[in-house]
DNA sequence: GTCTATAATAGGATAGAC
DNA sequence: GTCTATCCTATTATAGAC
């Protein structure tokens, strides 16, 4: 009853989470309600085009918190080896440990075709931001490139272990050895 | 009306398909009816227990298949980088490229935790063959161990990078260096 | 073993009061 | 801006004929 409880941004990351842990067709407007303490009225006045708007104003936070909370400051001056540890910190406190999943994960898998365009942006600008601190570390941009690709794969595929139950310590292990391994001179990448 | 048009094998073989394309919420049973050609209460004759009882034969057969087409190769007899190619041949023909996505990642993401237990068994052995493979290559069990993990991670993260339409080579990109990067003798992994 | 028909429920969406 | 009430469709599941 009392008016505007929430802001339109703290509704968004109650979606959210909601997303992130249901997948796309498994987030039900029931579950959508229940998470934010609101009516399917009420969403529907936040999101008139209904369940896909809500989605795609999860997918646009989403893209705007990465874009803020962890391109930049890959991007951004200061010591490669930092940006990218900062990087690892960003992701851990994100995911939980691995105990959450990946939203992009989750609509790349579940969404249809859907938010694709979408989450090929992201994800280019995510092996975009991660090359550009390997490039300031002075390797080569195609072993940047390739490098950055890697780590997210892994990371991603960590997720998905730790998803599946098999490894729970998967995902902080990946994360504790990508700064080395991607700053590594060696020759395998 | 003809009497039993297909084998059980081939019945869960398409409701596979369906399951791995739109995921376990996203299955829904005018999905699975018009894939296997069955009415919904064929499909019931077949599965008594509705559509959990059917992907869950779905991920029987898709664990009895990868013991014999994925994991049985990798520990049998034979020079180990032969080995790990077959895996990457198999990997390659069973997810198209990258175009399909992966059983085991819908189900990790989408389907609650009600085949966790399940999924976490099948990865474990997956990596365990794989692991197998490096150990007969003469790595220290530790180090194909890591590595192992570090293979399933990208195979994974790579599918959903293609799921992502971010990069339809990147599956590709993965396999093809697989085995030398899984064989080599350097000092990172 | 498959079908048609039907039920019961859940999901998405809207109308209109407050 | 939120609610209750309602609608329509899809979804899951079952009954019973053939």
């Amino acid at each position: 009853m009392p008016p505007a409880q929430y802001t339109r941004e703290e509704v968004v990351d109650r979606l959210m989470a909601v997303v992130r842990r249901l997948g796309y067709a498994g987030a039900s407007l029931a579950e959508l309600s229940k998470a934010t303490g609101l009516g399917k009225s009420s969403l529907y006045h936040y999101f008139p085009a209904g369940k896909d708007d809500m989605v795609r104003a999860v997918l646009d936070r989403l893209e705007a918190q990465l874009t803020a909370g962890l391109f930049a400051p890959l991007e951004a001056a200061g010591p490669p080896r930092r940006r990218l540890e900062a990087m690892v910190e960003t992701l851990d406190a994100f995911y939980r440990g691995g105990e959450e999943a990946c939203l992009l994960a989750q609509l790349a898998l579940g969404g249809g075709q859907r938010f694709q365009a979408q989450l090929g942006r992201i994800f280019a600008a995510w092996l975009a931001a991660i090359a550009s601190a390997l490039r300031d570390a002075g390797l080569p941009m195609p072993v940047a490139q390739a490098r950055a690709e890697d780590a997210v794969k892994r990371v991603q595929g960590a997720l998905i272990l730790a998803s599946a139950g098999s490894d729970a310590t998967a995902f902080e292990r990946t994360l504790r050895r990508l700064p080395d391994e991607l700053l590594a001179s060696s020759a395998t990448s």
